[in-house]
DNA sequence: AGCTAAGCGAGACGGTACGTCCAGTCTTGCA
DNA sequence: TGCAAGACTGGACGTACCGTCTCGCTTAGCT
């Protein structure tokens, strides 16, 4: 019988262009002019195929971020903590300031107004980051330049905190001085 | 010299009511039905009246939860870092799992919509909650407890980060252990 | 060539349901209650879907009174002045007695507010009822009971004016007697 | 038994100053930004002062034209029904074409949305006008111009009915011919 | 001449409706 | 049969006025 596929088939192109207008959307004024309505238009696809495809806006937001950011921040090979440490906080400043801090408080700010939201942002997005900078921090550990009584969990918490900290009051700048004395901070406290 | 001012005085009963009408709406479904719209109806006072005295919701939230919570977290007479930080920080998780970490959380997300609301939601309550903090570790300085040679806006960025963090993406749970964790951690590096 | 149109269809059911809540709420307390709100609310319609298709409430209104009063006063085959006007005038009197008197003076009235309304009104209305007495007259004309030297336009002023006229003010009755008076001065002026 | 009253008298200033805001405002935009607010403060007056005195915006409106109209068009001693009437007439339209135009239909558009406020514009405008026309006609009639079995009432219907629903709805000028043919038609209906 | 109560301006109040924006769903015809 | 286009219901937005109220100041007229 009938086993040919009838219909027009899923459009990737329309998928990529929701992903590209929402992320060009965001970086124009901060999130202020996003809307469903406004990715639509400006990725010439209808409604329906966003909502068929993603729950939320937050979740395309997300899906847009993670496709331009996924490589951005590579994982060196270890050298040692005062570098390889130092080396991951000055990039994520570094991306921070070239304009994905706009688009990490937006996702944070989506995360607060939707449960469901944060449970997926939590997942795919920060525990990835945290995973991350745990494995540099475990590899110190290997290296014995931080002590294995060290929990590691607080010092992410801690690493990533002061920086989301940062990042979501304004009440600091985010620059490279900043990162060497969060470096220092978890050097610091690797000894004891 | 006419100083007085003519016209119908402001209404604090008005005023009040807003204010109460917003942190019941705010507490009942982590403001999924806060709207201005909302307030005024359970208020009881016309929309004209709200947009007369605040700017934007945001700052409607901003005042009603620093109306219920100004007395909430005292500031005690230093004894030393270990008891008066931890206690400081204990006060912090109680408040906050007793529902203020959903308000923050909203407060939070609002600042981030909003650049001169984040101005003012920095200026009028985080900066006065740092600067609590931050007047508990001067007084460790003075006792000798936390060397002169350290930066303390680190510090309280790391305290307060660490803290904002995990209620922001809830990936670790908000108890006196934490609390514990961080009183700690502040004191060894305050051991330089 | 694509002429074809895409999209969903205007709904023929929501236009009508709102020509129809319109024409309901008019009668109801002479257009005192008639709003754009009220009238999206009475037909389950939705507040943009009314402006998307109409330019004012004016307009609304004299759709509504249009589609219901299209075929109320039919043209009769003509006999005589003196018969087919006062038939004309008895119908034109009959009818606003039985209601549409008051949707003529809120559309009379709505006309002095907007002028591009009254632009619509004049010829959308005014000027159709004004062509089918003209069109007696003219047959009056041609039968030779109107003198060919009489300016007809001045007589349909006259006619349509006094009865507008009593209307408006509500100064004398709007009866047959009214009727066979305006149709006797017509007879009049027509033999010269 | 204090029957005497006591205070401080209305100021007569204020009333002034309310109808000359109002005439000015209504000349500007025909009534668009007419609103009892923007009189009150025009007129340096307090909203309730205004709400003392009239009833409704309309019998400030109807008050204001009265006071500026009064004594535009005079009664001219008789002469002859062509003379006296033809003039009359002629300024009338010349009044209407001078502004009043606008206050006549703004005023007429106001007592189709108020009741009672139709009632008092009857009264105190409408009739008085009527009773010049009127007594013009009865003027004719005494010599004789004027056959004694015409109803003066119609013809006074149709001589305003004519001029007002030109005026409202804008199918026709305003101007002397008009006038004129009013004129001719009224002595031809005279005689009989 | 002083007292006092009503009138005054100003403007905040509870409301209603406005016209707009966007959400999320539904209904077409094209491909 | 999946898609774009776009119309649909619905809800909140921020604004403009409404008519009422509450102030402190001003002022006329009685005591």
């Amino acid at each position: 019988m009938t086993k040919t596929k009838a219909g027009r088939p899923r459009s990737e192109k329309a998928q990529q262009a929701v992903l590209n207008a929402t992320y060009e959307l965001l970086n124009e004024n901060g999130g202020k002019k996003l809307t469903i309505e406004a990715i639509a238009q400006k990725a010439g696809v209808g409604k329906p195929t966003i909502y068929r495809w993603w729950p939320s806006l937050a979740d395309i937001v997300l899906e847009a971020v993670l496709s331009q950011a996924d490589n951005k921040i590579p994982i060196p090979p270890y050298e040692s903590l005062q570098t390889s440490l130092r080396q991951f906080l000055h990039k994520s400043m570094e991306s921070i300031n070239e304009g994905d801090g706009a688009n990490l408080r937006y996702l944070m700010s989506l995360a607060q107004q939707d449960d469901s939201f944060r449970d997926r942002f939590r997942e795919n997005f920060v525990l990835k980051r945290q995973a991350i900078l745990k494995s540099i921090l475990e590899q110190a550990v290997e290296a014995n330049e931080i002590s294995s009584t060290q929990d590691l969990d607080i010092l992410v918490d801690i690493l990533f905190g002061a920086m989301w900290y940062r990042l979501l009051i304004g009440h600091g700048i985010m620059d490279e001085s900043f990162a060497d004395k969060l470096t220092e901070t978890a050097i610091r406290l690797g000894q004891n």
